[in-house]
RNA sequence: CGGGGCGUGGCUCAGCCCGGUUAGAGCGCUGCGUUCGGGACGCAGAGGUCGGCGGUUCAAUUCCGCCCGCCCCGACCA
C-alpha cells in the first residue's frame, strides 16, 4: 500500500477528547496514540470507525484465532446480531439485564433484542441440530459485534459500546467434555495472547449475567484497567475482587453478654464509634442499606437490602448482588432507611423497629463472620445511641447469611493464608464453564447412549478484540508511537522514499523494491509522499511497523539501502541486492522471538 | 443519579467577563516557487448558519433559559 493512496491520516495532535483520563486521572496511551497514527477514529459516543490499518491488524489477529481456533477442531459459523426476544426471555436475561441490553421492536410489534451475547442463539442452534451423543463434542467460533450500551464508555478502544468479538462455543455431551475443552482452551488462550505479543493472566471470576460454574479472566495488566485483582505471591491465588475469597480473622471466643444501651454522640462512622468506645473495629457491627432490583419470574421488585458487616470488613457489593441475585444495587437514601424505621449512622437490625419487615420488602443480609463474632457494639436505631453486646442469632435475624466481604490487599490469602496483592488490569477475554443452564432454559436435549435425553453442556470463550488492539497498544508504544510486533503489525515493513533533488534514481529504486519486497510475499507500507524527511519518519515511528526501509541518494551513495528496526536505533546500510533477504531474514527474526515464547501452557 | 467543565474551519485553541464593521492564530488542506535525513520556508488561496432551539436587545459568538453532545469528579460503607 501506497501512503499516498491510504486511507487515513496521520495526527499531530489527538483531538480533544482523546486525552481522556481514566481512574486516577492516567492518560490512555493507546487511544490517542491510534488515532493519531491513523486506526480508528470516534462515532458516537463508545462506538469507533476501524481505518484500514486497525482493520489490518484485526485481521491478522483473526486469523491466528482461527488457526488456534482449528487446531481444537473448531468450526466457524456466522450469527445475526438482531436476536427475537423470546429467546432472551427463555433465559431469564430478557428481564435481568438492565438499560445495557437494548430492546427494539420490528414492525410488526415483535420484541428484538441487539446481541449483547451469543450463547441464547448457540443454545438455540444446539437444540435443533444435536439430537444425539454421536453429535458431540462440537466447537463452534464466530467474529461478531457486540452491543452493550454502556453507562461509562471509557478509555478510547478499552471500553466502547459497540465491540468487535470473537467467541467460541463448546458443546458437550457432559461435565468430563467440558472440562477437556474448557482446558484446552485455557491453555490455547495463553498462547493466543502471547501470539499478539500480549502477557496475560488468568485470573478466578464469577460468571456474571452469563453462566454458572467456573470462570477464568484473562487479565492484561495495567493501572488503567478497571478489574481489581487480588493476587497471593505464595500459593498462586488469583482471582477478580467481585469474588474474591479471604481467611477472616476469627474473633476471640467470649461468653454473650447482655446488651446494654450506651450514648454515643455524634459517633456517625466505624472509626468514630471505635474511637470513643475505645474497641477495635472488629467489635463492631456496620450496617449499609441498599435498593435492589430482583427479578421474580418475569417481574421485578425493588427490595430493601439490610446489609451488615463485621466493623473491621468492607461490603463487596458484587457479591452482595450476587447471593441475592439482583439485577441492580444502589446505595438507599436517608429518607428509605428511616422508612424501615432505622436511623442512618446509628441503625442496625436489633430491635428495629416496625417488624413484620419481610412484609415490607425488607431483606437483611449478614456477612458470615457475624455468625462467630460474639458481643458486637451495634447501632441503637436511635441518634446519638449504640448497643453493646449484640450477637447473632441471639438478638436478631437474617434472611441470608453469606460470604459479602470485599478482600482488600493485605487479606488473608484464603488458600494458603499468605498476604494477598491487589493489582489492576483489562479483561481482554473469558473462558467460562455455562454448563446445562442454556439447553435447559431452551429445551436443548440430546438422547444420549444410555437412551436418556439430557441436556447439551455448553461452554464459552470470548476475546473483546478491539480492546485486545487497545492493550498491545499499550503494551507496545514508546514516545514516538506505536511498537506493533510482528505478528499483528499492519504491515511488517515501511518503506521510505526519500526523494532528494536531482536524479530519478532513489524513486526508481523505492519503486522497484516495493514491488520486489511484495513479490517476496512481505507486506509494505510505502511512503512515496512529497513530504519532507522530518515527516516521513516520523509518520513511520507513529504507526510503528516492526522494520523500515529508507530508500535515499545518501543511502545508495554508500553502498545501498538503510535498514532499522523500530525498536532499535542502530541503522544500517545493506547492499540493494540483499535488501529482499535481509528484511525477510529480520522479520523472521521477529516471528520467531514470539513463537519461541510459545510454550504448552499446563491448565493448572 | 448528583456536582462541575466544555462545545468557535479537518485538528489544537484564542475571542465571550465588558453585545456593535469583513470572527482570529497555529497545525492540516489547495496552487506556485524554494528546500530535501527527524514534523522546512515564502507567496497566493479554499474552508466557519460560532452545537441546536427559544428569549432579552435597535443589534447576540458574546447576556439569559431549555435541549443535545462530549469530558471530568462523586457515587457508598453509616
Amino acid at each position: 500500500m501506497k501512503v499516498s493512496r491510504l486511507f487515513g491520516q496521520t495526527l499531530r495532535d489527538a483531538p480533544a477528547d482523546a486525552s481522556t483520563s481514566l481512574g486516577a486521572g492516567a492518560e490512555v496511551v493507546s487511544h490517542s496514540l491510534l488515532l493519531r497514527a491513523g486506526f480508528i477514529r470516534p462515532l458516537g459516543t463508545g462506538t469507533f470507525a476501524y481505518l484500514p490499518l486497525a482493520r489490518r491488524t484485526l485481521n491478522k489477529i483473526e486469523a491466528l484465532l482461527r488457526e488456534e481456533m482449528e487446531k481444537l477442531g473448531g468450526q466457524e459459523i456466522a450469527l445475526p446480531f438482531v436476536h427475537p426476544a423470546e429467546l432472551w426471555q427463555a433465559t431469564g436475561r430478557w428481564s435481568q439485564m438492565g438499560a445495557e441490553l437494548t430492546r427494539l421492536q420490528d414492525r410488526h410489534g415483535r420484541d428484538l433484542v441487539l446481541a449483547t451475547a451469543y450463547q441464547e442463539v448457540i443454545a438455540d442452534l444446539a437444540r435443533r441440530e444435536v439430537q444425539s451423543y454421536k453429535q458431540l463434542p462440537r466447537l463452534l467460533y464466530h467474529f461478531a459485534t457486540l452491543w452493550r450500551d454502556e453507562e461509562h464508555p471509557r478509555g478510547g478502544l478499552l471500553r466502547t459500546r459497540e465491540v468487535p468479538l470473537f467467541a467460541a462455543y463448546s458443546l458437550d455431551a457432559d461435565r468430563d467434555g467440558l472440562e477437556r475443552q474448557y482446558r484446552a482452551h485455557a491453555q490455547a488462550y495463553v498462547n493466543i495472547f502471547r501470539r499478539c505479543g500480549l502477557e496475560v493472566m488468568a485470573v478466578q471470576s464469577d460468571t456474571g449475567a452469563a453462566g454458572e460454574n467456573m470462570a477464568d479472566e484473562f487479565i492484561y495488566l495495567t493501572p488503567l484497567g478497571e478489574e481489581m485483582l487480588l493476587l497471593c505471591d505464595a500459593c498462586g491465588y488469583r482471582a477478580n475482587r467481585r469474588v474474591a475469597r479471604f481467611q477472616k480473622t476469627p474473633a476471640a471466643a467470649e461468653t454473650l453478654k447482655p446488651i446494654e444501651k450506651v450514648k454515643t454522640p455524634a459517633c456517625k462512622t466505624i472509626a468514630d464509634l471505635a474511637n470513643f468506645l475505645g474497641l477495635p473495629k472488629s467489635k463492631t457491627a456496620k450496617a449499609v442499606f441498599f435498593m435492589a432490583t430482583i427479578p421474580e419470574g418475569q417481574a421485578l421488585t425493588e427490595k430493601f437490602i439490610f446489609a451488615v458487616i463485621r466493623g473491621d470488613m468492607e461490603l463487596n457489593e458484587a457479591k452482595l448482588a450476587s447471593v441475592l441475585g439482583a439485577r441492580d444495587l444502589r446505595p438507599a437514601t436517608e429518607d428509605e432507611i428511616r422508612a424501615i424505621g432505622a436511623e442512618p449512622g446509628f441503625a442496625s437490625p436489633v430491635r428495629l423497629r416496625g417488624e413484620g419487615r419481610s412484609k415490607k420488602g425488607i431483606v437483611v443480609v449478614i456477612d458470615d463472620s457475624l455468625t462467630s463474632s460474639p458481643n458486637l457494639v451495634a447501632g441503637a436505631n436511635e441518634a446519638d445511641y449504640h448497643l453493646l453486646n449484640t450477637n447473632y442469632p441471639r438478638d436478631y435475624r437474617a434472611d441470608l447469611v453469606a460470604d459479602i466481604a470485599a478482600a482488600e490487599a493485605g487479606a488473608a490469602c484464603p488458600q494458603c493464608g499468605a498476604s494477598l496483592r491487589a493489582e489492576r488490569g483489562v479483561e481482554v477475554g473469558e473462558i467460562a464453564q455455562l454448563g446445562a443452564r442454556y439447553a435447559e432454559a431452551l429445551g436443548g436435549t440430546f438422547l444420549d447412549r444410555d437412551g436418556q435425553q439430557k441436556p447439551v453442556i455448553m461452554g464459552s470463550y470470548g476475546i473483546g478484540l478491539g480492546r485486545l488492539l487497545a492493550c498491545i497498544a499499550e503494551a507496545h508504544h514508546d514516545e514516538h508511537g506505536l511498537l506493533w510486533p510482528a505478528t499483528v503489525a499492519p504491515f511488517q515493513v515501511h518503506l521510505v522514499l526519500l526523494r532528494g533533488k536531482g536524479t530519478p534514481q532513489a524513486e526508481e529504486t523505492a519503486d522497484k523494491l516495493y514491488a520486489d519486497l511484495q513479490a517476496a510475499g512481505i507486506e509494505v507500507l510505502y511512503d512515496d509522499r512529497e513530504e519532507s524527511p522530518g515527516v516521513k519518519f516520523n509518520d513511520a515511528d507513529l504507526i510503528g511497523c516492526p522494520v523500515r526501509v529508507t530508500v535515499s541518494e545518501r543511502a545508495l551513495a554508500q553502498g545501498g539501502v538503510e535498514m532499522k528496526l523500530r525498536r532499535e536505533q542502530e541503522k544500517v546500510i545493506v547492499p540493494l541486492a540483499e535488501a529482499i533477504s535481509w528484511t525477510a531474514s529480520a522479520i523472521h527474526a521477529l516471528l520467531e522471538e514470539i513463537s519461541s515464547g510459545l510454550t504448552s501452557v499446563e491448565y493448572r
